[in-house]
DNA sequence: CATCAATAGTTGTATATGCAACTATATTTG
DNA sequence: CAAATATAGTTGCATATACAACTATTGATG
């Protein structure tokens, strides 16, 4: 395996790193000068939602979020601070929580989601026809699916 | 212009956003474990080496990776102090300074391309073809073209 | 089953980074 | 050309997040 990218590759993964950083910073400005949660708060609310029960162990949390067990601590801290949420004990394993979305969290995720959506439409979204969309998610699919079985 | 995007986009961009954070984790972990410059300082450096006459004024470094003015000055701090830049007064402008390349940020960034690239190439560039490494590259050269004009 | 190892989560501490306020210099405008 | 405005960069402060050490609990092993 060549352990080098060629410069098309390389030129990918440029534009990958800058694109992600200017597409993060709107569009989190854009929910801020909304009024509304921002972009990390929204993504770990959002697993929430998903979730079965509205409900997921930290660790699950943290693993889907792909921050630090202590981050997360300390962002679930802020999130059951403003009411978005509720750590529950674990009745099956007493060393561990719940994070339970809340009506408040579920009423911030849907005040924020018109914001959120035409952030990722008009600054992601228009960029790509459903053809490049779909090239876009299998390549990312893949990358993630390797990092899994890797580690 | 539809304000929401659609299942197959959507996707498409919370791949984007998983995906960033567990490379940039994996790369820069590799990069420390083999006692390299972390994936920020080499960012900024491999700026100022393609820069002409390997120097850029500090709000160009700023704006080509991403990052705030406050943000960019304490960055270019720890980089003088290791000595792999130097600030330099600009004649032309006395308000401002141009960051230019050493011999040992040279060495460093030098030191850390091998693992960098074998990173890039087997965290990332191996999951992509040339036909969707073109694809890839072509969505985000146009979403980056796009804030450009924006702003 | 008693000990040892592994796991879930938290906390102390260090680093990173943004915003707003500030200094110094440059540019515009009446 | 003097005053007002804009720009380059820095600094004080607040927030974010990682690592390592810690507590509590669970699981594995002799």
């Amino acid at each position: 395996m060549n352990p080098k990218p060629d410069e098309l590759h390389l030129n990918a993964w440029r534009l990958f790193i800058t694109a992600h950083a200017t597409l993060i910073d709107t569009i989190d400005r854009e929910l801020i000068a909304a009024d509304c949660i921002p972009l990390h708060w929204y993504d770990v609310l959002v697993e929430l939602v998903e979730a079965p029960a509205h409900r997921l162990r930290l660790y699950e949390l943290a693993d889907k979020v792909v921050l630090s067990r202590s981050g997360l601590t300390r962002l679930v801290d802020k999130l059951e601070n403003a009411g978005l949420l509720k750590r529950e004990p674990n009745p099956e394993d007493r060393r561990g929580y719940y994070a339970v979305l809340t009506e408040a969290g579920y009423a911030a995720l849907r005040k924020a989601w018109p914001i959120y959506a035409a952030g990722i439409q008009n600054s992601f979204a228009v960029h790509l026809s459903d053809d490049e969309a779909e090239v876009f998610s299998r390549v990312l699919r893949k990358i993630l699916k390797s990092r899994q079985t890797e580690e």
